[in-house]
DNA sequence: GCCGTTTTCGGCCCGACTGTTTTCAGTCG
């Protein structure tokens, strides 16, 4: 994929364009990277397929730039960026990594100390040069030096799933101050992006300075970036960021509209608003200087003439023309899923692991109907997998406990699976006639990762076609930010998930999250079902269940397409059939 | 450089905060 390579040239160009004070190119760059960025299809296989017309139909990508990635796919550079690296030889992305630091104060700081990278500016800055010169001063001198330090302990994005505890912790901190009148959670963590950068805060307050205050004092703050009368920000111990705004009440909605996001969603409503001569800001929906809407979010969209329409779709890749048509989807919700049918237990002797009584007690806790009990088998050794012989002693001992369950009235059931091993060849390491005798069975990759794309799809395919086997866990075998997907010809696995009537995962891990977003919405375009699926190797883990949900939904899953918002008797026709 | 429910030309999302040049440019989201 040339995408991210690509967009990071574009970024470069736009802040080498902002340098020479050359009007809207800047932005216009800026644009396209971001735009390649959440492009899911890789640039060079659409210009393959349409040339540069193809290019042209990406948003933000018009000729000039199609040309550069034309001339990118065949010669690997873009010339006009080989021009600016020379005219001005420094490492500016990593120079604006740092915090306050621009493209203007780098090319002044290259221009007046010859600082080409982040080692250069260590230097004069510690040597305190950067304070005397004209433009800059004592305090900007220390922000970079302290913004070095930061850039070191920098660790990238983080995982929804990491920082979300901490996250609802302060949210709570923050709702029960007596300041406070609304709070939302805001940004990408409302859009359940898989990865966070920084998280937003929301607030209506009696006394905005009393709550900056609160804020800004809280027991984690490591440094204060910045806090005025209604706009605060910190970086807190755990090493990400968090911003807070206050806005009064009569703009709640547009304020939360604006601070969710995603940037292109905002801009495409804001043209929307524009188009119908009027104007949308966080402070609300202006016909002139008079304010039209604001108070809430269903407000603001329907003051522009769209419907509400949840954060999770909200990247500008379909959904202001579905809303235009009327034709957006029913997500579906976390209170419409009956079962988790991914869940170990501790029958392989790990101790770590929960029993299936408690694994079932806390499915219980969270209103499930059923579990699945899905252990590993035996190839897989590290993980304890079972033999056969032992998945059908476990079946024995599952059918007691749901004998207990239905003595007692208890309208709960487990079903009994396992997770199967795909072996290179595509067959499993349990034989079908242990496997028949369950009540499902989940197959995964769980070795030899790195085959080629076509026996690795060859190998999917295979074991999609057994039978006997109804689920395919977490398809595309990614870990977030450490290992790659599978290579993988996702397209062929689909229409063969169609064709036998096997059901794809989506695995809520916060480190996996496979099927992703994008893969769902194929999945889901095709017909293909899916399940939302824990993977949970300990009973507090069933909570992830949101962040499969939360994933689901950026894919716009509706109820129909996840199989486990069924009730225990239509899912198990679903298998039988 | 991109784009079009007003436009193929003339606009481009827009406001908050900081630090310094003391009236506003630079940066951020």
């Amino acid at each position: 994929m040339k995408n991210q390579e690509l967009a990071k040239i574009f970024n470069d160009m736009a802040r080498f364009l902002e340098m020479e004070a050359v009007a809207f190119k800047p932005y216009a760059y800026q644009r396209a990277a971001i735009s390649l960025e959440a492009l899911q299809e890789d640039v060079g296989d659409i210009y393959l397929k349409g040339g540069i017309k193809a290019l042209m139909e990406i948003p933000g990508i018009g000729k000039a730039i199609s040309d550069h990635i034309e001339e990118y796919l065949k010669t690997g550079k873009v010339k006009q960026h080989e021009k600016f690296k020379k005219q001005l030889p420094i490492e500016l992305d990593d120079l604006v990594r740092v915090e306050g630091m621009g493209a203007k104060k780098a090319r002044a700081l290259y221009q007046k100390l010859g600082v080409k990278n982040l080692k250069d500016l260590e230097k004069v800055a510690k040597a305190h040069k950067i304070a005397p010169l004209f433009g800059f001063g004592e305090k900007t001198e220390k922000n970079i030096l302290q913004g070095l330090e930061f850039l070191k302990r920098d660790k990238g994005r983080f995982l929804l799933g990491d920082i979300m505890p901490r996250v609802k912790e302060i949210y709570e901190k923050l709702e029960n101050f007596n300041q406070v009148k609304k709070i939302s959670v805001a940004g990408s963590v409302r859009r359940q992006k898989e990865t966070i950068g920084d998280v937003d805060f929301l607030i209506v307050a009696k006394n905005p300075k009393k709550v900056m205050d609160f804020f800004v004092k809280f027991d984690s703050v490591e440094k204060v970036w910045g806090k005025g009368g209604t706009k605060a920000s910190i970086r807190i111990k755990d090493g990400f960021d968090i911003d807070l705004r206050v806005v009064p009440e009569r703009s709640y909605g547009s304020a939360l509209q604006y601070f969710t996001g995603s940037k292109e969603h905002n801009i495409a409503t804001r043209r929307i608003a524009i188009g119908k001569g009027l104007k949308l800001s966080e402070y609300g929906v202006f016909r002139g200087s008079k304010m039209i809407a604001g108070k809430t979010e269903e407000e603001v969209y329907g003051a522009i003439g769209l419907p509400w329409m949840a954060p999770e779709i909200r990247e500008n890749d379909g959904e202001i023309e579905a809303a235009l048509k009327e034709n957006l989807p029913k997500l579906v919700e976390l209170k419409e899923i009956k079962g988790d049918l991914h869940c170990h237990s501790n029958w392989g002797g790990i101790e770590e692991r929960d029993s299936i009584e408690k694994m079932c007690e806390k499915a219980i806790e969270l209103g499930y109907e059923y579990i699945g009990i899905s252990d590993h088998t035996e190839f897989l050794k590290i993980e304890q997998g079972l033999t056969g012989k032992q998945l059908l002693k476990q079946k024995e001992y599952i059918k007691k406990l749901n004998e207990k369950f239905r003595e007692r009235n208890t309208n709960f059931k487990i079903l009994h699976g396992c997770e199967t091993n795909i072996l290179n060849d595509g067959s499993v390491d349990i034989k079908d006639e242990i496997l028949e005798k369950l009540d499902y069975v989940i197959a995964g990759v769980h070795s030899s990762m790195k085959m080629p794309k076509k026996e690795m799809t060859d190998r999917l395919i295979k074991a999609m076609k057994n039978s006997n086997i109804d689920i395919i866990s977490h398809p595309t075998g990614r870990l977030i930010g450490r290992r790659d997907e599978y290579q993988l010809d996702f397209d062929k696995i689909l229409d063969s998930a169609k064709e036998t009537g096997t059901i794809l995962e989506i695995n809520s891990s916060p480190y996996r999250l496979d099927l992703n977003g994008f893969n769902i919405r194929r999945a889901k375009e095709r017909g293909v079902k899916m399940i939302i699926n824990t993977d949970s190797h300990r009973k507090e883990q069933l909570n992830l269940m949101e962040y499969g949900i939360g994933q689901a939904r950026r894919g716009w899953a509706e109820k129909a397409d996840i199989i486990n918002t069924l009730p225990v008797e239509e899912l198990m026709d679903f298998f039988k059939n």
